[in-house]
DNA sequence: CCCTGGCGTTAAGAATGTGTGAAGAACGAG
DNA sequence: CTCGTTCTTCACACATTCTTAACGCCAGGG
């Protein structure tokens, strides 16, 4: 079925939902407060998040609005609030939709697979841009047929290079996208993987080209004509 | 805003509806009966459908399905029925969100937006005048089609004369919005920047021109008569 | 007429951003 | 523990961009 993310303090409720989401066949993780969430959500890339709003610490808007920065994993927000405000702000952030406790299962299982049916052309487990083509699930990165050899880090950034092609990517999407949380100066070490990144690609079709002052963009040069 | 459908039978809630979201932007086509919402949507091409479950005749369900079997536009269904079994039918049948009458305005507006924008290409912030397009987010020109190749702070001037395209920016505006802290003689340099954004514009539809002792213009040419 | 203030252009140094090599730290596997 | 891989940090050369300054142009007023 897919990874399934719960960002949720109450145990009760994460064992509730661990339960229902299992019975359905989802692998399930569990967080319970919002950094972990955030962290959890960048090493395990789940298929869809279930976000409490009643978080301690960071809250739950901030939550998402953090996720949001890096990642447009569908999102279902539990809350027992009702206010219509409350909801607003939530699906103004990035929320895919807010269901209020107490919910029935079959709608929840209902309203998650909405959302993840109705995911963007980014849910294809494979982008491709001229003679690259990178495998998101397997990690593996082809470059005319033949296979590239990528650490984790260069493979993340190649691949949101690959998902806009052609076009501009800021320095700072790409490091929100690599390191989704804190940082010192991150762009200090961009330079360098970029670095690697290109002796890799060599001059084969691709190649990642430099605006200065403001991000990077991945440049695919035409070979023929089919 | 884009273009609505509503299919509902009662007259009151068609105009209640219509109000919203005409007070939003939207265009909005109305059918009373779920046969004639199908004409209307293969007609008019809504970006998205409410649809009310309650319909004589042809039910919500069945009208759900029969648009499905052709048309991907997002349908948020309206019902007074709060029966877990018909959201889970209704949502599974292809409806990509579920509203309990009544509803909150602002609730039903922010879910109508939720489910559009998770579709088709990624909507970046971007501004236009004539042949001119700035993709805001990426920092990127396009003039005619073409890529221009600008400065991080040509870019940034640019952006403003083009948010105002047509009408006067004073010096003391385009200075504050290009560098936001502190200048002795920001005006200066200003000339310069505004010297190298007109060689690189050219003479292809827009221009900048000087308005003496105020500020600067973006003057658009319509390419009608050449 | 000449002077003055605002503007446009060009050129050069200063400031900032970028590419690359190498060394050490962190991490995981055996 | 040791090894190999990957990540981070640093140093320095190089590139681009920004700022400053100088000079010519034009229009209007004395």
């Amino acid at each position: 079925m897919g990874k399934a993310l719960i960002i949720d303090d109450e145990p009760q409720m994460r064992r509730l939902l661990r339960m229902v989401l299992e019975s359905r066949g989802y692998e399930v993780c569990e967080a319970d407060e919002g950094l972990r969430g955030l962290q959890e959500a960048a090493f395990h890339r789940p298929d869809v998040v279930l976000l409490d709003l009643g978080l301690p610490g960071m809250g739950g808007i901030e939550t998402l609005a953090r996720l949001r920065e890096w990642s447009d994993v569908p999102v279902l927000v539990l809350s027992v609030r009702d206010q219509e405000t409350v909801k607003v702000q939530a699906l103004e952030t990035g929320a895919d939709d807010y269901v209020t406790k107490p919910f029935g299962s079959a709608e929840l299982l209902a309203r998650l697979e909405v959302i993840q049916r109705r995911r963007g052309p980014r849910h294809t487990p494979e982008i491709t841009a001229g003679a690259l083509k990178l495998d998101l699930l397997r990690h593996e990165a082809d470059l005319d047929g033949e296979p590239l050899r990528l650490t984790p880090t260069e493979f993340s950034i190649l691949s949101i290079l690959t998902e806009h092609a052609g076009r501009i990517v800021t320095q700072n999407q790409i490091v929100k996208h690599v390191w989704p949380v804190q940082q010192s100066d991150p762009a200090e070490g961009l330079r360098v993987h970029i670095s690697h990144l290109r002796r890799k690609l060599g001059d084969r079709g691709v190649r990642v080209v430099n605006e200065p002052g403001i991000g990077y963009r991945l440049e695919i040069r035409q070979a023929s004509a089919p």
